[in-house]
DNA sequence: TCAGTGCATGGTG
DNA sequence: ACACCATGCACTG
């Protein structure tokens, strides 16, 4: 916007010379831009601005961090800080070290900026480009931002709606100069920091987004685009960019993930947010804040991308859209092509809050003319633009369909949006949604299998971190059967036309962590004792247990017990790197990442060049017959060692896991003579343990994980009743001494009274009616709400979930109480055994102390039999029906 | 009649 | 209850 300007005088109150030629200096409140003279524009540059012009002014502050002094009373400097909770100030740059979250609240909100929001998005998407954010006054932004590929120029004519407050802006040189100066702020970044602290040195420690305090470390806020463009000036760069380059420009580049050579700010996008005040008002001081590409501090999330939209793009992909070694690419999301968008009509419906982030703020309906590069680096133009639509606004992208055609792109697939700096470039990616060929697919049809694709995807871009993240253990403990199993569907009707039924939204969050869920099962056969920990050895009741009370117990790798050819226990587990079986010992406690090269007990086999001692065939004895799929991917592993990364592994358990989720439960001959809440592959004693009679037996003092989890819990238990007993003693004695003339027995009555009332239960009835208390049967039944059934994995949360008598604290009571009654009931057992010498066949096992656990784990299946008050404490017979109890 | 456009509707989270 | 978004459908040329 040069201005005609020979008649003007210099903006600069305290200059007033008259403009040869003018050059814009800062934004005014009426949004357009101070007029400087050469000198004045040049110390505005060179953010000497203020120690120059109002070096006795009042308002000056020093930096809380580094000392620095910022004038804080002019509408020059005011973005140079930030204003602190505390009180006091902090300059840009050390609030982006520091984290600052929230933009100056003095600043004008958006609403109120001079600028009116409609009008700077206008603005701004005439230069748009997308590595600008926006914010209410983002003055120094990145040369990259001014990109002219975006520029209004090179696309079509402008819209009628948009404001010409440039007056003409030369995009092109601005970004040609820009691009120098790139180069420029590079070589004067180390200079400014080295002046920076200094009021002397005045290099402006100013991001480039200009961003009003929100701080985007390393991210590229997209906040703040609004004013850049608009800020620049047609003959002249805006004053900021030959500035030294803000120490974020570096941390951008060091915090970015170099992949290749490529930086990548991968997987985390920048935090999405309303551009800039604009549409709806808000600011984008809610934005989360981002560091490292993790959401940091006050991130509440509610603005940043849904799940679904966050970007997965693989290093390949990146590779792709990179080209350019120097390349920094930034994911910005991505989004699965409905039918609609890969239709004929041509029109990308673009999820509202990317693109209010990451593309150009539009005011008007018609949008904007947006340039996007493909992988084959084909520049397309596409219409960005909006419906409104329930006092909102829907994007979409328009004329998106010879682009998707040209990529062969169809419903389901994926499309993704970087941006390449520092060109700024928008580019967009495309991931097929499945290698799987697909049937019918139409645009109508759709193929869901881009479930895998999305997996694979992830898996892929977490091939760098095989640790699985265990984020989040289903409180269920079901599985997410629909993040690993992707099958294809078709769309049949329109409200079944999403792609992936809402439903079954691949949840895969956390920024890329895949969030693999276990079911609780599992989930124990994973948790270890802590391995630096030596339990302490509480004996009761002539059991040994171990106790874990210090050290929270760990994650360990999921092994399968067996048996060897001599009846010792041990313990299957998988080699992380190459998949191979290695036998270990049954009390081998084996961390998370297990390789070969742990395998001190085989030295022969402790490295992944020798081969497994299992066949196949007897791995797939070990694993369960009902998962064919799973051991054929597991061998398939193993043949393939060189292609999978170290995820496919703990696919493998997933996929076993949703398998036996899915599958058919265990059939009857399969092994599982388990109760139904164990699955194949269930690792609990109950599982473990071969039927009646038969097999190994654990010994009291096995130190298997499986024992030791039984032991930990069942510790936790008998230490409840303990103590629980020892109080209810005390409250006896007490009672006695209160009650001294009340019949001993009238006591024990009321206990037992209170004991029945406390662990009332919707089956309960059946214990209070026909019980006596002197009846074991009778009372087993009213153990607990599984009717005189305990569940070994009884997990509180969850149980308390399910537990039809769950209420506040009951889950834990009624496992005391059961425990307490089961310890009463075998007193009552064996002295009715003394005397009958009618041995209960069910009672006991004889399997030592293992078969304390055996006893406590119940079928559930007995919980739909209301006349088996007997309560088997042994385990089912081998043919019981397992049933599924979801 | 058809393609394109823009809004309305309703499912889903 | 609300926002988002997929897409149906009316309207227009």
């Amino acid at each position: 916007m040069s201005s005609p300007s020979s008649t003007k005088v210099c903006f600069n109150s305290n200059c007033k010379e008259l403009l040869v030629q003018s050059r814009k200096g800062w934004r005014r409140r009426t949004g357009e831009f101070a007029d400087l003279c050469e000198r004045c524009a040049s110390v505005y540059e060179e953010g000497r601005f203020c120690e120059t012009f109002h070096v006795n002014a009042s308002g000056w502050r020093s930096c809380e961090s580094c000392g620095k002094q910022i004038h804080c009373g002019c509408i020059v400097s005011f973005h140079m800080f930030v204003l602190l909770d505390a009180g006091g100030i902090e300059c840009i740059t050390c609030a982006r070290k520091s984290f600052i979250l929230t933009p100056n609240p003095a600043w004008p909100p958006p609403s109120l900026l001079p600028l009116q929001p409609e009008r700077i998005k206008d603005l701004s998407v005439k230069n748009w480009n997308p590595l600008a954010g926006s914010g209410p006054l983002p003055w120094r932004q990145a040369p990259s931002l001014f990109n002219g590929s975006t520029t209004q120029s090179e696309l079509q004519p402008r819209m009628p709606f948009e404001v010409e407050i440039s007056g003409g802006i030369d995009k092109l040189r601005i970004s040609e100069h820009l691009s120098a100066s790139w180069e420029n702020k590079k070589k004067e970044e180390s200079h400014g920091r080295l002046l920076n602290g200094s009021l002397k040195s005045g290099v402006p420690e100013i991001p480039e987004n200009g961003n009003t305090g929100i701080n985007c470390d390393g991210q590229y806020n997209p906040c703040v685009h609004v004013s850049q463009q608009s800020f620049s000036s047609k003959d002249e760069p805006s004053p900021n960019f030959s500035l030294a380059l803000p120490s974020e420009s570096k941390n951008e580049m060091n915090d970015q993930t170099k992949v290749s050579g490529i930086h990548v700010q991968r997987i985390t996008p920048p935090p999405v947010g309303k551009q800039f005040c604009g549409h709806n008002g808000l600011d984008s001081s809610a934005e989360a804040p981002m560091r490292n590409g993790r959401p940091r501090g006050d991130s509440r999330g509610r603005n940043q991308l849904l799940p679904r939209y966050r970007p997965r793009i693989t290093d390949q992909e990146l590779q792709q859209i990179s080209g350019d070694s120097n390349s920094v690419i930034t994911p910005l999301f991505e989004k699965m092509l409905s039918a609609s968008d890969a239709g004929r009509i041509g029109r990308l419906v673009l999820p509202k809050k990317c693109a209010e982030a990451y593309f150009p703020p539009i005011s008007q309906p018609e949008g904007l003319p947006l340039k996007v590069q493909d992988l084959k680096g084909r520049e397309w133009v596409f219409q960005f633009r909006f419906w409104p639509n329930n006092n909102s606004r829907m994007y979409v992208l328009e004329g998106v369909t010879p682009c998707i055609q040209s990529m062969q792109l169809q419903a389901g697939d994926i499309v993704t949006f970087s941006r390449v700096e520092p060109e700024g470039k928008l580019v967009m990616g495309c991931r097929k949604a499945s290698t799987a060929p697909s049937s019918d697919q139409g645009n109508d049809a759709v193929n869901i299998g881009n479930g895998v694709s999305t997996l694979g995807d992830v898996s892929a871009a977490k091939s760098a971190d095989p640790a699985i993240t265990l984020s989040e253990l289903d409180k269920s403990g079901y599985i997410a059967k629909e993040v690993l199993e992707a099958k294809p569907c078709s769309r049949v009707k329109r409200k079944n036309s999403t792609l992936i039924s809402k439903g079954k939204r691949l949840r895969i969050e956390n920024g890329g962590m895949i969030e693999l869920k276990l079911t609780m099962e599992q989930a124990q056969g994973l948790i270890r004792p802590s391995p630096n920990h030596v339990p302490a050895i509480v004996v009761i009741e002539e059991y040994e247990f171990e106790e874990y009370e210090q050290d929270a117990p760990v994650i360990g790798m999921p092994t399968i017990p067996a048996t060897d050819n001599t009846g010792e226990n041990i313990q299957w587990t998988q080699c992380e790197d190459c998949f191979k079986w290695r036998k270990v010992p049954a009390s081998a406690l084996l961390p998370s990442r297990w390789t070969c090269s742990g395998n001190s007990w085989d030295p022969d086999r402790s490295v992944c060049a020798v081969a497994q001692e299992l066949t196949s065939e007897q791995l797939q004895d070990l694993l369960p017959t009902s998962n064919k799929a799973a051991s054929k991917k597991m061998k398939a592993a193993k043949q393939d060692t060189d292609s999978v990364g170290p995820l496919e592994g703990l696919d493998t358990l997933a996929n076993l896991a949703i398998q036996e989720e899915g599958e058919a439960l265990p059939s009857s001959s399969q092994a599982t003579t388990k109760h139904p809440r164990h699955r194949a592959g269930c690792s609990c004693i109950v599982c473990i343990q071969p039927p009646s009679g038969k097999g190994h037996k654990h010994k009291q003092s096995c130190n298997c994980n499986v024992c030791a989890t039984v032991k930990r819990r069942f510790h936790t238990l008998l230490l409840k009743r303990g103590k629980k007993q020892s109080e209810k003693e005390a409250e006896t004695a007490r009672q006695k001494l209160q009650q001294e003339q009340l019949p001993e027995q009238l006591l024990d009555d009321d206990i037992q009274h209170c004991n029945e009332t406390s662990n009332t239960t919707p089956n309960h009835e059946i214990g209070s009616s026909e019980g006596s208390e002197n009846d074991p049967t009778v009372r087993k039944n009213s153990i607990s709400p599984f009717k005189g059934q305990i569940d070994l994995n009884i997990q509180p949360e969850r149980e308390e979930e399910l537990s039809p008598s769950s209420d506040s604290g009951g889950v834990m009571r009624l496992l005391q109480d059961a425990t307490e009654r089961y310890h009463r009931q075998q007193r009552l057992s064996n002295s009715i055994s003394n005397v009958n010498s009618v041995g209960n066949q069910t009672q006991q096992d004889g399997i030592g102390g293992a078969n304390f656990s055996n006893n406590i784990a119940f079928d559930s299946n007995h919980q739909k039999t209301e006349a088996n008050h007997h309560m088997t404490l042994t385990m089912n017979a081998p043919g019981s029906t397992p049933t599924t109890d979801r």
